[in-house]
DNA sequence: CGTCTATTTGAATGTACTCAAAAGCGGTGG
DNA sequence: CCACCGCTTTTGAGTACATTCAAATAGACG
């Protein structure tokens, strides 16, 4: 039984569990223990589109892009992930139907995962955890909405600011070309936008 | 104290709690009883962005759209919603904080409202009630998923299309140029992309 | 019937796109 | 260590399509 270490843990996770949500040291140890490691490399897809999501994923270490594709073989980024984020298709997992989106790492990932039915009963032992998941998925929704509302309100420029000021970092962990998806611009125009803008 | 008869209410609200949800008689009477008809003439707003959203709604009759401003005085419209369809920001009503949303009547709307504060202690009468709204939640976040998802992959007459496939009816119901907004195009454009669609 | 608003049509403009090629960067193996 | 290869990013030029500005038509409502 490959069983995960506290050392091996990112800060958040421990503090999500014993801070957040004051879980005695037992509490969390047995949650702990219904978590599997997952391994995802560079490219690799935890999660594609047409599969069933029958787990929850927390990324502990790497980043991942959620996206769908179109007929005409473009890609659509709705969401980058990093570390102590949660990712997955919400609806494939409830409904149990095919997934719609693409998850695939960006980074080498460390995810730590629970099947869907653990869970389940994890949350019959514990059942304030429970409450956990369902702030962390309404958390999951208003960030959607946002995202919808950004989308529809703003030009690709503005959105390449909101980017810029939430993770400055980008560039240095996610390439041009996907950055370009995720704001629905070609590379070209994201490389020529940005080289206008850094002359300021 | 304005009750709200049976005869008044939609077929598809009675169905909702009597044959999915399987109340009782009973539980629909005491259910109802907290509820209060909300008049909403066309072209006024039901919530404004700003403001804080204190109860759920519940269309009876009528539609809305569910929009956002940008400070050029551009309107972006969200959703459309119709008969059988709740509306509001769940995130102002949940967090008691200012709406980014507005909602505002297309139609003279009926609306089926019940205050945060009555709910809650529905609920608690009622305890499968609570279920019911964490479902009508859960679809509507995936509806917003799914209207991002839309939003970005698919061209401005694609979306076209689909809104016609979905609501055949809508240019009886919704003027072109709210239509335009939908689609996030200008009227102008609208207008010569039926047109041009129409002789098909 | 007249006024106000919504929709349609026309023409000119601009911005992101496509196609194409050059430059930059990273990794591998000689 | 450097030379080569593949892939990403940048730059250039021409094009297409929605937008803008403007005006005409159609519809709604008193």
């Amino acid at each position: 039984m490959m069983e995960i270490y506290r050392s091996e843990l990112s800060q958040k996770f421990v503090e999500l569990f014993l801070e957040k949500m004051e879980f005695t040291e037992e509490e969390f140890s047995i949650t702990l223990s219904y978590f599997k490691r997952e391994y995802v490399p560079r490219k690799y897809f935890y999660l594609k589109a047409g599969q069933i999501s029958r787990q929850r994923a927390y990324i502990n270490k790497g980043s991942t892009r959620t996206f769908t594709s179109d007929e005409k073989g473009g890609e659509h980024i709705l969401f980058f992930a990093f570390e102590d984020w949660w990712v997955g298709d919400l609806e494939s997992y409830y409904n149990q139907q095919p997934a719609s989106v693409n998850v695939q790492a960006m980074e080498d990932c460390e995810l730590l995962v629970i099947s869907k039915t653990d869970l389940e009963n994890l949350w019959i032992q514990i059942p304030k955890l429970k409450k956990l998941f369902e702030q962390k998925e309404q958390r999951a929704s208003f960030a959607t909405m946002h995202r919808l509302q950004e989308v529809k309100s703003l030009s690709a420029e503005e959105r390449y600011q909101n980017l810029l000021n939430k993770f400055p970092q980008i560039f240095q962990r996610i390439p041009l070309q996907y950055i370009a998806m995720y704001l629905d611009i070609e590379p070209q125009s994201l490389s020529r936008m940005r080289k206008r803008l850094s002359g300021k």
